[in-house]
DNA sequence: TCGTGACGCACC
DNA sequence: AAACGGTGCGTCACGA
């Protein structure tokens, strides 16, 4: 058998390479003897779902000795690899998200019940600190994570290695962890290295989460299970039209890319290359970023339209058209068709504690991001055959939240009579429900008159009357926002009613409202989700996109579904309601999204 | 040839 | 007195 040494700080840490079936009885005896394992793959990439993907090597530890199963060499070690697992008490996992749905999809095994003894050390350094490391925070990576609890050097090393690596064997980066011999010394090292990191993360991380949030270990736990199994199952792609869409996107691009070249631009991405035709052409007003660099944005190309100049009107637009479309086909459509399984499923990545806030964020589908109110690109995506697509929303979360937390009694009482909070705003200071509505939105974001105008077009006057009467109407808001405000200024932190415990920067003490306010909407979301599960519709669920879930449900129980997602979405805080919304149509997502007048099935308020 | 910063643009 | 919160992704430009 082959053995490795390596030194962590003074510490000599032992790691085992099997190499002949005569090396796994000591892996054997391994696993009898710890019942808590902290376990790690190396695979030939992260598109867990792609054709080409293998697990290449399984790997176990304790504290200081861990065990390297080479299972790509043999059907009989990934066998033995996937029993230890089964015998396991406990697992520690960096990122579960990605470790189990690869030995369910490679191994056969069970999700639920490998969730249900894993220990994620990524969700431990949210709870403990959920600041990314540009943020002045610990991050979540292996790397990061070692870097601050364990030792620098070490996390240089793990980090530079495939870099290292992948110039030592003359191969792109990409490629390193597809490529490398599986017998290579460092590629060995370094993978049997990550689990004992892990393992000796999770004894530093479990004293560190605060008292308050221990109780949100085990939720965050089965909230990261749930979006597993969602993220697993996949959303189905109308392949046949989302092909069809492309090509529409590919022609509407070169059209327009033709019209750009012809007044000399020949990438209609370059902003130098636009500005110097714009300046040809008699064009000088060029925005001027915060860095002051001159660029192109929408506005830009909004006012050459609006110019009345014939030429600099249709290049304005080409040039629009032209990167939309491509963005559109690159962002989306494309990456579908490339990302779809062989079954024709693509899979989201779900991270349920992405953003500081607690925030999920959705990769793979950017679910997030997709063009609001716009069907095209949520055509693609299918509900099963004889489903139809629900999506179930909570109406003005934030707001909601804002007043349950504040306790707001004009805010509350509005809520309660189901009045149009925006125009409740805009009624207080005598201007129009936009103005109100960007106010009441910018005051959850933090910010000031300044941002009303520039975020929400609102004309400054009206914004400094708008905000001025916001403050005056909801003084319990204000009220709230200060008591926020002091006790980051004091301690550094807020802790949310969940127990989250959120760092606040110093120079911005402000934030805090909004902090509170998105990490609890997003606990709202979780706790529907959850309560979803519990009853059985983790199957049916697609994506949860912030305040929003979207189903397949069979066609014959639509209305059922929609009431019942309802009830068990909506929740109360603080004596408000937090409501939903139910909306079901045909069976694609886009169905929801287009001529919603005449074709809308099911509208049901909680 | 790569990784990264800056920027714009999608969203809640 | 004033304060723009949280994300992902594609592209270009630039420097190692």
């Amino acid at each position: 058998m082959r053995q490795l040494q390596y030194k962590l700080k003074t510490e000599p840490i032992r790691i085992n390479i099997v190499e002949t079936d005569d090396d796994l009885d000591g892996f054997i005896e391994f696993v009898r003897n710890n019942q808590t394992i902290a376990f790690d793959t190396e695979t030939t990439g992260l598109l867990i779902y792609a054709n080409t993907f293998k697990i290449r090597v399984a790997q176990f530890s304790n504290a200081s000795e861990s065990w390297v199963i080479p299972v790509e060499r043999s059907v009989k070690w990934s066998w033995l690899a996937a029993n230890a697992l089964l015998r396991a008490k406990q697992l520690i996992i960096q990122n579960a998200a990605f470790d189990i749905p690869v030995v369910v999809r490679h191994w056969g095994l069970d999700m639920r019940e490998l969730f249900e003894k894993t220990i994620d050390t990524k969700i431990l350094a949210k709870l403990v600190d959920s600041r990314s490391v540009d943020a002045g925070g610990t991050g979540d990576s292996l790397e990061d994570l070692t870097a601050h609890y364990i030792d620098k050097t070490t996390a240089a090393e793990i980090k530079g290695l495939a870099t290292a690596e992948a110039k030592r064997l003359k191969i792109k980066k990409d490629e390193y962890f597809t490529k490398v011999s599986i017998r290579d010394h460092n590629y060995l090292l370094y993978a049997g290295m990550d689990p004992i990191l892990t393992y000796r993360l999770w004894k530093i991380l479990g004293k560190l989460v605060p008292s308050s949030a221990r109780q949100l270990i085990g939720f965050e736990h089965e909230v990261q299970r749930v979006c597993t199994e969602v993220s697993h199952r996949g959303y189905l792609l109308d392949l046949a039209y989302a092909k069809k869409l492309s090509s529409k996107l590919r022609a509407t691009e070169t059209r327009n890319v033709n019209v750009a070249r012809s007044y000399g631009i020949e990438n209609v991405n370059s902003d130098a290359e636009v500005i110097d035709a714009l300046r040809y052409y008699g064009w000088f007003n060029i925005p001027v970023s915060e860095k002051g660099n001159e660029s192109v944005n929408g506005d830009l190309l909004q006012a050459l339209q609006g110019s009345g100049y014939k030429d600099l009107a249709k290049l304005g637009k080409a040039i629009q058209e032209a990167t939309r479309a491509r963005k559109w086909r690159n962002t989306w459509v494309d990456t579908f068709i490339h990302t779809a399984d062989a079954e024709g499923y693509c899979h989201p990545s779900i991270n349920t504690l992405q953003a500081r806030t607690g925030r999920m964020s959705i990769t793979g589908i950017p679910a997030q991001t997709l063009p609001a109110g716009e069907a095209s690109i949520r055509l693609c995506f299918l509900a099963e055959e004889g489903h139809v697509s629900l999506s179930t929303d909570y109406q003005a979360q934030e707001l909601r939240v804002l007043a349950a937390l504040s306790q707001d009694p004009v805010m509350l009482d509005a809520f309660k009579r189901g009045l149009d909070l925006h125009q409740v705003t805009a009624d207080a200071a005598g201007v129009t429900r936009k103005a109100g509505k960007g106010t009441n939105f910018a005051v959850v974001f933090g910010g000031g008159v300044n941002a009303i105008v520039t975020q929400f077009g609102v004309e400054r006057t009206d914004a400094e009357k708008t905000y001025k009467a916001f403050k005056e109407t909801y003084l319990g808001v204000a009220a709230y926002s200060r008591r926020l405000s002091n006790q980051a200024k004091r301690q550094g932190y807020i802790v949310t009613p969940s127990g989250r415990k959120l760092l606040i920067d110093p120079d911005r003490p402000y934030s805090a409202t909004n902090a509170a306010v998105q990490s609890t909407a997003r606990d709202v979301t979780c706790r529907g989700l959850l309560r979803l599960d519990k009853e059985g519709f983790t199957p049916y669920i697609r994506l949860p996109i912030h305040d929003e879930i979207v189903f397949s449900v069979p066609a014959e129980h639509e209305e059922y579904a929609a009431r019942r997602t309802n009830e068990l979405m909506q929740e109360e805080m603080a004596g408000l309601m937090i409501s939903t919304e139910a909306e079901a149509m045909g069976r694609s997502w886009g169905s929801l999204y287009e001529d919603p007048d005449s074709n809308r099935k099911y509208v049901l308020d909680s």
